[in-house]
DNA sequence: TATTGTTATACTCTATAACTATA
DNA sequence: TATAGTTATAGAGTATAACAATA
């Protein structure tokens, strides 16, 4: 992982034509233009995120973080996790966790608790530097960019309501 | 790079409070919520990029390319591109492009050219073969996610226009 | 037998430092 | 001297395959 962080020019959703097999015959430019609205949202969203994205790896250093494990630290909140969770989370293997969770333990900033129920399976738990460290990342990470900062109270509050509805479960 | 995509809970943000030294005596609930829109919007439309970012490497898979790979396929668009404007845009050092274009030249998908200007300089330029696969991750890369799909005609526009006020230079 | 986590191996991405060839 | 790109080296992230302990 890493700055996986990525972006789409608007410029080159924004000329192209939908695909022929989608296309429907004798409709007006207005009415393309309307079926190609999660589109044209999606690219433009996409635009602005990885222009921010671009700095995510300089902001885990900050706190001397690589970017995976930045991940694994916001994501090892309150409740213990499993490694072959953290692994499913990830989308990687298992076998790169053990190594991810030996660095940040040699850290001190997380501990492996045997399971009781299952003495195969090894539980993640934040280690209070850790939790404190983790807390100090969340807040870094949650300044907006200037994008958003700079956006006026009436898009903003339209923005969040968006995306409250887009996130809603179901 | 890589998955560097990445997220935050909205949970956390929406329990916090603002930072001491930003936060104002005596306002109400209602005035605390105005005053962290920004943050609120942001960290909604984070936790929706991060959720579809996590397939990003899974994507540029598709195409048989490393996460990194497929970004510098779509950032070498029509124009050459010197190695250093490369490594600049990446905001990585100039020593990991060299293997990086080493392994895109040898899989015939771009192509060095020294500069007439300066003949330190290498631009770099897509193959036929690479503009070929160009085209068909931009298409790929440009389909929304679920959450956006689903949205209603109304917010997408919405979105859409508030993303082109965002983005507009200046 | 199946699953969890580990180890071994190999490749990619990343940084730093030293080098070359140009400027 | 300074800059663009390379090479050497080291460490982190990733995958596959084989393994041990446990279920």
């Amino acid at each position: 992982m890493g700055n996986y962080i990525e972006g789409m020019s608007s410029e080159h959703l924004e000329r192209k034509t939908r695909p022929a097999d989608s296309r429907r015959r004798g409709e007006s430019v207005t009415e393309v233009e309307e079926h190609d609205l999660p589109r044209q949202a999606w690219t433009l969203l996409f635009e602005l995120m990885h222009a921010h994205m671009r700095n995510f790896p300089a902001l885990a250093a900050e706190f001397e973080l690589s970017p995976v494990q930045a991940h694994v630290l916001r994501q090892l909140g309150e409740a213990p996790l499993a490694m072959s969770t953290l692994a499913n989370y990830l989308s990687c293997d298992a076998s790169n966790v053990t190594g991810l969770v030996d660095r940040m333990e040699a850290r001190g900033l997380v501990e492996r608790r045997s399971s009781e129920q299952d003495r195969r399976v090894k539980m993640l738990v934040l280690t209070d530097a850790g939790a404190a460290l983790r807390e100090r990342l969340l807040e870094r990470m949650a300044e907006p960019p200037e994008a958003i900062a700079a956006m006026g109270d009436d898009d903003l509050r339209a923005l969040r309501d968006i995306m409250r509805r887009a996130l809603k479960p179901q």
